[in-house]
DNA sequence: CACATTCGAGAGCACTGCTCTTGACGACGG
DNA sequence: CCGTCGTCAAGAGCAGTGCTCTCGAATGTG
């Protein structure tokens, strides 16, 4: 008779009924992205789910709407990640020690989900452009990394480098996003942790991708080793 | 009457007709993949043919086939605009000009042709796997920037590095790679570039990918900037 | 009880890669 | 000159795709 359940009002119980569907159908693409790469069919989703495939488009108006949920989950599974393995640092003054464990966190998550990571930082699907609400979520991984040098600047274990290095364009470009995400970072140390994330970014694309097939055979050691590598240009110094 | 022409017996003139038609098929394609993207429909070359569909396979087994015949031609295109920019510079004792200049080579065949790059380095394609006849076109690129490194150390210019900063599995991987290509280079020399080359690639991919956008407006300096953070890490010397 | 909303089912459209069969054409050997 | 053979394009067909539309069955609300 009653029409709610612990007072809930119909309406409430559901859109709980929705949400779980939508997650359900999420949880089953991300699979089928897991295991046959982008190439999303919703018909399998559907028929996995032992629907009918016009049934999906109840909850997903299409399938680039799916997408870009899938996307956004996972630049947040791929932040949460980040974000883990920095706080796991002890010695917060470990600097180079925390820049390690971020990227080889990264490194390991895309090598657990590269479906995922190949959505994300792949080539683009094809007339499928990612809307505004992905940058936000996309943005957290690396300002994990920005956040380091941010720290290292307030303890002055890092200098402040010189400025004149950047030119007037790119400096201009930095100093907005700065002043969204880090104020009173300088533009010069943002540079070039930017450029080290960038490096991280195709580090981790050239073996998910498989250029470096039959090249490097000793993934992890070689990853570790470009990253310290690249610690040396951002001037982050050693553990101690 | 005659069966030839110019003497030529007539199945060399039929294996003519049959690579004019092998090219014209892969220039069609080609368009068609900078128009949209990955997903190449070998119906839609067809068509644009004025051929049915299953015409195509008397040329290409499979759309993978067709697929590798691009990926093979674009290796060797981004190839020669690498040795092109290598050559153009006139003084070939200015190894940061070189490197800058094939670097900037690499990024404006990405940015004309950003179909293929993606092909080459994007996301595989689900269910494609490279054959190993792609891997020594896809080696020119690199090869032309670890050149310019090999040309400085045997003019002097750059001092063979420590050694004793690369990792055991590392130094091997990387002495069968120089074995192979750059006899006489040492590892950790190859492994700067290496990384710089990861790092070019991460670079244009980033860019290409969207990732930049909403963030970097001065594409051009800002990777050129880059660049030039990386020859700082290789140790180019400034031009002189 | 009548109404409106929500949802799944099914048919259908236009498209895809790919296979198989059929028929036309030209070059060769007997 | 006729038959054979290889090459090629065409067409039908299979199984799959994203997506739209309509319909019927619930379910809760007035």
């Amino acid at each position: 008779m009653c029409a709610t359940i612990a007072g809930m009002p119909a309406a409430a119980i559901r859109a709980r009924a929705r949400a779980e569907m939508i997650n359900e159908i999420k949880t089953i693409a991300r699979r089928h992205l897991a295991a046959e790469g982008a190439n999303l069919s919703l018909r399998a989703v559907a028929r996995e789910m032992g629907m009918v495939s016009s049934a999906i488009y109840r909850y997903f108006p299409s399938r680039d709407e799916l997408l870009t949920a899938l996307i956004v989950d996972g630049y947040h599974a791929l932040g949460d990640a980040a974000e883990a393995a920095d706080t796991e640092v002890a010695d917060r003054a470990d600097l180079r020690g925390r820049w390690l464990a971020v990227c080889q966190a990264i490194r390991r998550w895309a090598l657990s989900n590269p479906a995922e990571y190949a959505l994300l930082f792949g080539s683009p699907v094809p007339g499928y452009a990612a809307p505004q609400e992905t940058t936000a979520a996309a943005a957290r991984t690396p300002a994990v990394l920005i956040g380091i040098l941010a720290d290292g600047l307030a303890t002055g274990a890092l200098a402040r480098p010189d400025p004149g290095e950047l030119p007037g364009p790119v400096r201009s470009d930095l100093a907005t996003v700065r002043d969204r995400l880090f104020p009173g970072l300088p533009e010069a140390l943002l540079a070039r942790g930017a450029t080290a994330w960038i490096h991280c970014f195709g580090a981790v694309s050239f073996e998910l991708f498989g250029q470096l097939n039959g090249v490097i055979e000793a993934r992890e050691e070689y990853f570790d080793h470009q990253t310290r590598q690249m610690a040396d240009l951002i001037g982050l110094p050693d553990a101690g």
